[in-house]
DNA sequence: CCGTAAACGGACCGGCTGGTCCACTTCACC
DNA sequence: GGTGAAGTGGACCAGCCGGTCCGTTTACGG
């Protein structure tokens, strides 16, 4: 046995210090992506979790692998803590809530939503994950619109731009004062929220297949075009 | 003619060919990085406007300062419609106006805003530009918070951020369709507009010196510095 | 026209990047 | 402890990037 695990199977178990040595990768990468950008060098990422380059393209097979299975695990932490929100009595405020910890967790994180715009598409992986996120999020405004606490003409998608804006704005004028990132979230709440409602949006409601249409139509386009002069 | 002007003092005419290549120069730049991104090679953008890399460097000591010039022209354009905006009656239209256009313009301009985080502090004419660009804008926002048009309680980077919170979105999702950035304002108008403001916004309204102040603080690990001019 | 300084462009350079390879080390099972 | 496979790490590579240099071309005043 002992072999046991046919080896067509996925990896069945790793050596416990691959294992350690793919988390100390993943937590090193993570936290110097979200510092400095998605350029930061292979390198450094290697050598900051102590372990050799080698070791960085065995677990990941390239750099873009190592930067999707951390964005998968970012959303998926942020799928559970959607779950978790919805469970709240007052959806509402946990609608809010959710809004501004995501905001929170990403304020420092320069590169986690370039990377999920950057590769969402590109992996299927990530695209599943990346609807289950939509789908939360879609149960939660749901939820909160059955309360009377947000406005009804909008969807998990406007939330979610809504929210990758803050998230952007703020982190382009890096470290901005914090005063700064919640007034930004109360207009957001003001922005969606039912109470105060003027004139109707624009446009109906989005869903998720108006972004990934969209980004198909020109996903042909990105590499080529050479000068013509 | 005189080479009458003292050569100290800025080049006083360029040879019409010159003048012709840099203008190229900077079209054919700007249109790359807005469509492709600010990492465009040097290389390409000197092919697609029809000159060597050599012409290029001439024009413009670095490829940082050519994203400087860009920003430089881009910013000057804003001011000019910001001007504009300010001559109108309606100052709440004419602001939602100009929020909408600036919007528009950018919605395809990756890089632009970018560029402007990122250089905004390393070159004292860009620092000197977005603060006229402040400056206007916060004379529209107090006409039309005069007019009561806008909520009282928020200031012109308030509105800056949700300008560059809706580019910036869009542009990480390319090419939504364009209802959703149609909705996405409608959002930030309610979200700025005086009627239905149901709770005042936390801290105070921010000021440039917020933005910069911040800037500061971790100003030390910036690029620039070797710039001296 | 002609002379010349300005402008040109592309060959060239050093450095850095993501990615490969393989001699060596370590784990885990007996 | 022995043994072999799994895991390691850093030397190495090719390609690309921003930036320089210099022989050639071109605009333009006389």
């Amino acid at each position: 046995m002992e072999h046991n695990s046919h080896p067509m199977e996925e990896r069945r178990t790793m050596r416990a210090d691959a294992e350690r040595n793919r988390r100390r990768l993943l937590d090193a990468a993570t936290q110097m992506f979200c510092e400095r950008g998605l350029d930061v060098g292979v390198g450094e990422i290697a050598q900051q979790a102590g372990v050799g380059r080698g070791t960085l393209f065995r677990n990941f097979p390239s750099k873009e692998h190592l930067i999707a299975a951390i964005v998968v695990e970012r959303m998926r932490e942020s799928i559970a803590r959607g779950r978790e929100a919805l469970e709240s009595s007052d959806a509402g405020e946990a609608l809010f809530d959710l809004i501004e910890q995501s905001v929170g967790r990403q304020q420092t994180d320069r590169a986690l939503f370039d990377a999920i715009a950057e590769t969402w598409l590109a992996n299927d992986e990530i695209r599943e994950i990346h609807s289950q996120l939509i789908g939360v999020l879609d149960a939660l405004v749901q939820k909160a619109q059955d309360a009377g606490a947000v406005r009804t003409d909008i969807s998990a998608v406007d939330v979610l731009m809504l929210i990758k804006g803050v998230c952007e704005a703020v982190a382009s004028f890096q470290h901005v004062n914090h005063d700064v990132v919640l007034r930004q979230l109360d207009l957001v709440r003001s922005a969606i929220s039912a109470s105060g409602v003027q004139r109707p949006l624009r446009g109906s409601p989005p869903s998720l297949e108006d972004l990934e249409q969209a980004k198909a139509t020109q996903g042909a386009a990105a590499p080529a075009q050479a000068a013509t002069a």
